[in-house]
Order: structure tokens, then sequence, then C-alpha cells
DNA sequence: CCGTTGATGATCAAGAACGACCTGGCCAAC
DNA sequence: GTTGGCCAGGTCGTTCTTGATCATCAACGG
């Protein structure tokens, strides 16, 4: 799925202009991405929540140069799947 | 930021009603996780993307019971800031 | 709609962090 | 305001994380 799909889907059930389907999309996007960039978490019921996190993994590995590579340090986003998403991603299997 | 944000947000951007905003909101959303269930990947250049990879994990472990608990296998979605979002979250550091 | 641009994914390793379950508290949703 | 979903905590095992490169495909222009 691509944000394509995603305005397509507006068009269709929303009867939303393409440029305005995507529009919206990107907006809404665009205003989560902010919203963690300020360090604040998003929450929506039924399908996850998005938290930001102090990285505090350590060290990471360059194979190509074998050595040790320091992360200095940033935030992590976490997305974690809503109950009911949780419990259908078990209920479901994948062939 | 919760649901309520996002729908605020559209009514001001786009001058959507309220209802109208929600109903967006959580069409989108909904059909994130729909796709996702389905086991299909999201894709969005400059935001993310959503993979669902199936759960290796064996176990995990009851503190209270101080028992192991089988995990029966299941799906996990994994989330992965876009390039352009990690650069930024590296940048800003958390107050 | 097709072609081009360039971001994204996989990979290899080693080490640190996360994840599952359960209970209580807090807050999102109605 | 009420309901009930969501987070934290602890232990052990698994997964993630980092970086660089090539191929693939999302995004966009003609």
């Amino acid at each position: 799925m691509i944000k394509n799909d995603l305005a397509n889907l507006l068009e269709r059930k929303a009867n939303f202009s393409r440029a305005k389907a995507a529009l919206t999309v990107e907006t809404i996007l665009e205003t989560m991405k902010k919203a963690l960039l300020a360090g604040e978490k998003i929450e929506i019921r039924g399908f996850g929540s998005f938290r930001v996190m102090p990285k505090k993994t350590g060290f990471g590995r360059d194979i190509r140069r074998n050595r040790q590579i320091p992360i200095s340090g940033g935030r992590r986003v976490k997305f974690r799947p809503g109950q009911d998403f949780k419990k259908q991603l078990k209920q479901q299997s994948i062939e």
C-alpha cells in the first residue's frame, strides 16, 4: 500500500477530488510526523500508538570496516498496534 | 496527540466539517490497519513504512507467576520512520 | 500512463534493548 | 463524567540497532 492507495480510497469512500484526497493524506501524515518530532506521543484507540523514546542503544557495527559504530543518541519512534489490532494479528497467520 | 487533534487539523486546514474530518481520519487509519492485517506493507515516502513480520519470539516471562509464557506465534507490525524523519529525530534532542 | 529520480530494503555482526503477561492507574473516546 | 483501552514493571530470549551498497519501487513529471 502506498500513498496513492490511501488517496484513491478517499476518492471513493469520501468522494474527494484526487488533489484533495492526496492533500488530506499528506496533511495527516505530516502532522503526525511533526507531533512526533515535537516529542509528542500519538495515541489512537483502535489503531495503535506512536511514542518517541530516547535512544538507549549503545553500539552498532559496520561490517565492511569491521568496526563498532557509536550510536550518537537521538530518539526513536515506536509504534504499538492497539489491542484489537494485535489480537487480529495473532489470529491471522501468514502463508 | 489524539484522534481528535487530527480531526481538528482537517477542520482548520482543509475546512472539513467536524464529522467529515473525523470520518476521514478513521477511514485512513482503518484502511491502513486492514492492509497490514492482510499482510500488506505500507510504504509512504517521506514519512515511514509499516511492515508485517512473522513473530519469531519464543518465550516471554510472567514475573508474578515466575513461569515462562509460550508466545504462540503471530505477527508483529514494525514501523520505520523515513530517512528525513530519522534525520530530524537525531537532530532534535529531548528536554 | 510511462519513464526517471532517488529513497527504501536487505545484509552482515555484535551488543543492548525490547516483548510477552498481569495489575493498577491514567487518560482517550463517547 | 464514565468506560475501558493503554502504559509501566520484571525476566529471559529474541530482535533491533548501526552503516554502506545495489536493486527495487514509490513519487512525480511529461
